[in-house]
Order: C-alpha cells, then sequence, then structure tokens
RNA sequence: UGACCCGUGGUGUAAUUGGCAACACGUCUGAUUUUGGUUCAGAAGAGUCCAGGUUCGAGCCCUGGCGGGUCAACCA
C-alpha cells in the first residue's frame, strides 16, 4: 500500500564529496566522469549506516549521471556466505538502488591480484616472511617507535617467488608463511609497516570453492579491485583513513596512465539508543536478544522493511542526516520523523482497538447493522471512502475512558459525551464493574440524529474516539515496540556492556485486538494508521487465521506528553 | 610522548568560499481540526572549543593551545 513512495524523489543537498566532486568535473579530472562502488562484506545483513553509505554511493553517481557498482568484498572465506550475499542484494534492490549488470566480487580478481603480487615479488617490493603472527606483530612496533625489520625481508626474489607460489599450491599450513609489501617498518603510519597482503586459508571459498589455498588482505585488494573497474571514487568510512596512504601506494605500483582512484571518508551513521556494529548486532541475533536479524527492533535494514519503514523514508532519512567527517549521533526521533512524514501522506487508515472495553449503546437497535461512510486517507482524497460497520455493540479504547477523569481529559467518562469517529454521539450513562471493581463494560446511548458524526442542533464534543463493532470485526495480534536500549548510547560506556542497556519493554504482545474489517486481506507489510494510535503494517506471521501488526511508530501525541509531566 | 582526522543552538547539517550565523529534528506557545494526528502561525535556544595574529571586516585564513576520534587483526 505503501511500501515504496518512488514520486516523491529525495532532494539530494550538496555535500563535501560532491563539492569535491564539482572541482574534479571543472577541473576536467576523469573527464568529467564519476564511477562509484558499494562494496559490503558478505558477513553479515546490511543496517541502516549501511543504508546511509548506499544512498551516497548511489546518490552520488545519480547526481553527476555517473554508475554504481555493487561489489562484494568477498575476501575472508572463513567469514563470509552467500546467504548474506542474497540478502544484501535484496536490500540495495529494496532501496530504490540499481546496478544494472555491475555486479562484481573481489573474488573475480583473485587471478590478477595474485599476478600483480607475483609482479612486486619480482620488482623486490615484496616478500615471503616465514615467521609466524605473534612473531611478526611483535616486529611491528608501536604507533610511537618504530618497528624493526624482517630476518626475511631481504631474501632473494627467487627464494619468494618460489614459496609464494608453494603458499598458492597449498603445500604450507595456515599461518606458517605470509607476503608482505615492502615498504617501511619506520613509517609513523602503521599500515606502512611491512604490511601483509596474502595468507595462507584452507577455508573454501564460497564462490572460488578450494581453488585458492592464499587470499589477499583487504587493502590488497580494495584499492586494485577499484582501479581495474574503473571508479573514480572510492568513498569509504573514516577508519580507513589511515589506510589510505597505503591504498595509494598500490595505485603507485599498478597504474600506467593518468587515471587513479580516489578514497574519499566520511563519518559513519550512529543513531541513538541502538548499537550498529556487526559484531553487536551479529551477538544480539544469535544470543536470541532478539528474534533473527529482521527483529523489527534491529537497526537492519530488513528489520526496518519488517517494522514497517518504507525506502524512501529512509532515503529522505538519509538525505536529511547530512556527509561530513565529524562523527556524531544522529537522534532516533529524526528517523522516526522521517516514516511518519511518509506514511501520513501515503498510509489508509483505519480503526483498531488495541486495549478493547466492550460498550452497549443501550437505544440502538439489536441485531441491526449500520454501514458507515470512512474516509481512507484526509491526505489523498483520491484515496476515497470505504464503509465500516456500525452495531449495538462496540469495543473502544480502554485508555479513551475515565471512571474520575482529570480536568483536561476530553475523553468518556460518566454522563459526558463524545463522537465515535464517522459514526454517532454517545453519552455514557453507566459503568458496569466486576467483582474486583475493575470496569467491565459502559452502556451508553446515541443520539440517531448525529449519524456520520455531526449533530443537527451544532452541538460540541471535545473528543472523537475510534471504535470497532464487536460483531463486525477482525481479530489481530498487535505486537508494540519500544527502543532496543534504554540508553542513548548504550555501547559508549567504557566499564559497562552494552547488553546491560538493554531495554526489558522493547516488545510487548497484545492478542486480544480488533480491527474493523477492511483489513481482512491485507498481505504481509501492508502499512495502515490506526486512526489515532500510529502505524501498523502487517507482520510476515500473519497467516489466514490469524493476523499480526507491527507498530512501526506511534501517532505524536500531546495528551501522553501531558501526563508525563 | 607518533601519525592522521575532527570541533557551529539539545541533536544533525548550512553559511554565495572573508561580509554582522540559516535550515531540519526536538522543545514551548497559539490557531484550525470528526485522528489530542496532519496543517498553519509564532517563540525560546549558538555568537561558531580557547588564546593570539592577518584584515576595514574571520565560523571560514595563519600560529599555538585544549578537547574528541582513529591506527599496533594472517578482519573488513
Amino acid at each position: 500500500m505503501s511500501e515504496n513512495s518512488p514520486e516523491k524523489e529525495v532532494v539530494v543537498k550538496k555535500n563535501f564529496i560532491h563539492q569535491i566532486i564539482e572541482e574534479e568535473i571543472k577541473a576536467g579530472k576523469n573527464g568529467g566522469m564519476v564511477h562509484t562502488r558499494f562494496p559490503p562484506e558478505p558477513n553479515g545483513y546490511l543496517h541502516i549506516g549501511h543504508a546511509k553509505s548506499i544512498c551516497l554511493n548511489f546518490g552520488t553517481a545519480q547526481k553527476f549521471n555517473g554508475i554504481t557498482n555493487l561489489r562484494f568484498d568477498d575476501t575472508n572465506p572463513s567469514k563470509e556466505d552467500t546467504e548474506y550475499v542474497d540478502s544484501i542484494m535484496e536490500d540495495v534492490r529494496w532501496l530504490g538502488f540499481d546496478w544494472g549488470d555491475r555486479l562484481f566480487y573481489a573474488s573475480d580478481y583473485f587471478q590478477k591480484l595474485y599476478d600483480f603480487a607475483v609482479r612486486l615479488i619480482e620488482e623486490g617490493k615484496a616478500y615471503v616472511d616465514d615467521q609466524n603472527a605473534e612473531t611478526i606483530s611483535s616486529q611491528k612496533g608501536t604507533p610511537t617507535r618504530p618497528g624493526t625489520e624482517s630476518p626475511f625481508r631481504n631474501r632473494p626474489v627467487a627464494e619468494s617467488l618460489d614459496l609464494f607460489q608453494r603458499m598458492k599450491a597449498g603445500e604450507f599450513n595456515e599461518g606458517e608463511r605470509v607476503l608482505r609489501a615492502k615498504i617501511d617498518m619506520a613509517s609513523p603510519n602503521m599500515h606502512m609497516r611491512d604490511p601483509i597482503i596474502y595468507r595462507i586459508m584452507k577455508t573454501p571459498h564460497h564462490r572460488t570453492g578450494d581453488k585458492w589455498s592464499v587470499y589477499p588482505m583487504y587493502d590488497f585488494a580494495h584499492g586494485q579491485c577499484d582501479y581495474w573497474e574503473g571508479i573514480t571514487h572510492s568513498v569509504c568510512t573514516l577508519e580507513f583513513e589511515v589506510h589510505r596512504p597505503l591504498y595509494d601506494w598500490f595505485i603507485d605500483q599498478l597504474k600506467d596512465s593518468d587515471y587513479r582512484p580516489r578514497q574519499i571518508e566520511f563519518a559513519r551513521l550512529n543513531l541513538t539508543y541502538t548499537v550498529m556494529s556487526k559484531r553487536k548486532l551479529l551477538q544480539l541475533v544469535k544470543e536470541n536478544y532478539v528474534n533473527g536479524w529482521d527483529d523489527p527492533r534491529m537497526p537492519t535494514i530488513c528489520g526496518l522493511r519488517r517494522r514497517g519503514y518504507t525506502s524512501a523514508s529512509i532515503r529522505n532519512f538519509a538525505e536529511r542526516i547530512g556527509v561530513t567527517k565529524v562523527d556524531g549521533v544522529i537522534d532516533v526521533a529524526l528517523l522516526e520523523h522521517s516514516v511518519r512524514e511518509d506514511l501520513n501522506k501515503h498510509a489508509q487508515r483505519v480503526m483498531g482497538v488495541l486495549n478493547p472495553l466492550k460498550v452497549v449503546i443501550t437505544n440502538f437497535p439489536e441485531g441491526q447493522v449500520d454501514e458507515l461512510d470512512a474516509v481512507n486517507n484526509p491526505e489523498n482524497p483520491d484515496a476515497g471512502t470505504r464503509k465500516v460497520p456500525f452495531t449495538r455493540e462496540i469495543y473502544i479504547e480502554r485508555d479513551d475512558f475515565m471512571e474520575n477523569p482529570p480536568r483536561k481529559f476530553f475523553r468518556l467518562s460518566p454522563g459526558k459525551e463524545v463522537r465515535l469517529r464517522y459514526a454517532y454521539f454517545i453519552t455514557c450513562n453507566e459503568v458496569v464493574k466486576d467483582e474486583n471493581g475493575e470496569v467491565v463494560e459502559l452502556r451508553c446511548t446515541y443520539d440517531p440524529a448525529s449519524r456520520g458524526g455531526n449533530s443537527p442542533d451544532g452541538r460540541k464534543v471535545k473528543a472523537t474516539l475510534h471504535w470497532v463493532s464487536v460483531t463486525e470485526n477482525v481479530k489481530a495480534e498487535v505486537r508494540l515496540y519500544d527502543r532496543l536500549f534504554s540508553d542513548e548510547e548504550p555501547d559508549g560506556h567504557k566499564d559497562k556492556d552494552f547488553l546491560e542497556f538493554l531495554n526489558p519493554d522493547s516488545l510487548e504482545v497484545l492478542d486480544n485486538c480488533y480491527v474493523e474489517p477492511f483489513v481482512k486481506d491485507a498481505k504481509a507489510l501492508d502499512s495502515f494508521q490506526f486512526e489515532r494510535l500510529g502505524y501498523f503494517n502487517v507482520d510476515p506471521d500473519t497467516s489466514s487465521d490469524k493476523l499480526v501488526f507491527n507498530r512501526t511508530a506511534p501517532l505524536r501525541d500531546t495528551w501522553a506528553k501531558m501526563q508525563g509531566k
């Protein structure tokens, strides 16, 4: 119904990367071509932080009439899997982006990468090191102290060549030898201290099987892939800033013209009340703190989608937050605002009662069904109207009745008259309680002249209540979500684990809810506004005999806010 | 004590590249309303981390501090 709203395209603001590109184009660089790439590692599901990167990479290319490649950075078979490849493609597509026929894998370049490594050895710019991980690491030095050179650093080229070939042939065990670039063990940049560029791995690769037993490291693969694909702008997050000299060093060895990809770093997205690291998200899933990667409380793309977020709202959000090198934290309220804005314009309105309280209209004929007209979306007259059945017995929201109301409570209470949305004015005459003193039923009378919601005598009422017929309805389960963590920055505490801040009330399941018949044929992911309550969408758990809704976001609620004070 | 990066209302982003700080979210008023939603009108809130300097003029340039982040995986 409103999963996507492509008609309203996102206005792309100018950020510092666009500014750099504009200047380059003015200077005639790359013949005015802009070619970006989105390079996920297939070792987890995409989250809202990746969405920012996706929108940046694809959006930037679109802005400058360029193109974007999708490239899986699959250089570590021990962590990667095709399960993730599929979900990543689905998510990028759902976000509304298209890589055309430019789907690549770092593994496509394994042979070229290997050949390039051989060339570096031949040129005396790389060597095989026989030392183990601990030894190599101890020779690395520290950020303030230079490292020491490996005893194998100056072994004959022929020897390195032979050993590297035998590493590839599988003659050695994992960890026995590595290939290192010969750069500068005294560099103030740790990444330039003879970085390891190939390691032995015997784990089968999800695409190349057991063809290889040596795999390139990220630093040795990424820039070269960019180069071979003709990428002009290699946009990545801030933590790769210190890698840039190494990225450039490899390109320097490789390039045979003026062309070279340019790495530009930006700040990754952080959101209040959530964690964003893949490791932590994986932990939440593995240890069952949530129900899978697509749990609607997760900041994953699939979680947000299941929660009812539209791709348009995520694209708008990505645009709103901007792109800079300042690493900060975005208020989740901005994300929530983005969905409400989109859903307000597009969501079908419907009435649903979450915590039912039975109301008997004593002067309404028994057995009669009154079909009333209701507006489908006040923001969009073209959405038309529908019929809602009204009967002698209805449900209203428990919160909409108070026996002893405070001054500002406009809703129903003994003796008071309110409007039932699209139906009639009713007055509460009697409160029926059970033996515990709990209100179990209200007995009201209606004014037949107020059909449709207006009284001919011009009488005003302060409140309009939503309602659902006791006999004409669809029963449903509704899942209410709150933030997963109770702390603004759950992983921002040095002395406390982020799990300590898990919100025990992040999920509330209501299984005695009633919705008007209109929703009976709703399909998974369809979005609705339950009037006065919020936006809800149909969960895929829905079956033919059980309708399940997720609350995407509540409506702004000034009454709740007043009470909170 | 090293290298690199960053520092503008509560939060995020802007500022025609040197011309008296704007927009969004949030907050608070008020109006409208058959959703205490939406919409509309308005308000409060920073003098741009600090100190010097250049200049008629600095958030933008220079110098020096201070604060924060990243980097010592055979991860990406």
